[in-house]
DNA sequence: CTCGTGATTCACT
DNA sequence: GTGAATCACGAGG
C-alpha cells in the first residue's frame, strides 16, 4: 500500500459508518479478508459498548480518531477486532464479525485447522484467528500497519440487511448489526446470554 | 448443552 | 496493593 489511506468517510455517526465497512478488505500477516458482517458499538448511550463506563485505559482507543484497530480478548480465548469510527471523541467502533478469505487461503486454513472455507472467518474470534490478530495489534493505525484496511466502493444498500446484535447481555435489542444479504460467511445468530438456570 | 480461558475493571484494603 | 466478577466466543459432546 503506497499512499495514506483515506478514512474520512468513517468520521461520521457509527450507524452510517458501519455499513461502509461491508466489502472492505482487511489485511494482516499474509491473509486478506473481505468483510461481510459487522456490528456497531456507540458511546455512553450504548449499554453494550466497552466505552459505556467512560474512558478507561482499554476503551481509550475508541475515543480516538477513526481508522484505528481496537482488539480485545473475550472469554479468555478469543480475540475480537473492531474498527474505530466517528470523529475524535465519539467513542464508537465497529466489530468485525464475519468475512471471506480472498487471499492467503492456505495460511488461513493452516491457522484455523479446518479446510471448510466458510468456517474460517465465521465469527469474530475465528476471523481474528485466521488473520493472526492478537492483543499486540491493538491500536494499530489501519493506514500504516501492521494491519491494513482498504475501503472499496460502498455496497449497494439493497444488498445489506440489519438486525439485532449478537451475544450481548445489554442492549442486544438494538438493530445495530449489518451484513451482506445471503452471504454464507455470516455468523449464526446467537441469542443474548446463555440463560443460566438457578 | 458445558466448559475453558485471561484481560480488564471495580470494590476493598 | 489484592481478589472476585464479568465478558461483544469457540470447541466439543
Amino acid at each position: 500500500m503506497t499512499g495514506s489511506a483515506d478514512f474520512s468517510s468513517l468520521e461520521r455517526p457509527v450507524l452510517e459508518a458501519a455499513p461502509l465497512l461491508l466489502g472492505a478488505l482487511l489485511r494482516h500477516d499474509g491473509v486478506t479478508v473481505r468483510i461481510t458482517e459487522v456490528e456497531a458499538y456507540g458511546g455512553a448511550d450504548d449499554p453494550g459498548s466497552h466505552a459505556a463506563g467512560g474512558l478507561t485505559p482499554r476503551s481509550r482507543v475508541m475515543f480516538g480518531p477513526a481508522g484505528r484497530l481496537y482488539v480485545f480478548l473475550s472469554y479468555g480465548t478469543n480475540f475480537c477486532a473492531n474498527v474505530v469510527t466517528g470523529p475524535e471523541g465519539s467513542a464508537s467502533a465497529v466489530l468485525l464479525r464475519g468475512g471471506e478469505v480472498v487471499d492467503g487461503l492456505d495460511v488461513a486454513k493452516r491457522r484455523r485447522g479446518t479446510k471448510v472455507e466458510k468456517e474460517l472467518t465465521r465469527g469474530p474470534g475465528k476471523l481474528c484467528s485466521a488473520l493472526n490478530i492478537r492483543l499486540k495489534e491493538n491500536r494499530a493505525d489501519l493506514s500504516a500497519g501492521p494491519v491494513f484496511l482498504e475501503l472499496g466502493e460502498p455496497i449497494d444498500p439493497e444488498l445489506v440487511s440489519s438486525g439485532p446484535r449478537v451475544g450481548l447481555t445489554n442492549g442486544a435489542d438494538l438493530p445495530w448489526r449489518f451484513w451482506i444479504t445471503g452471504d454464507p460467511t455470516v455468523s449464526a445468530y446467537r441469542p443474548a446470554k446463555t440463560a443460566r438456570r438457578s
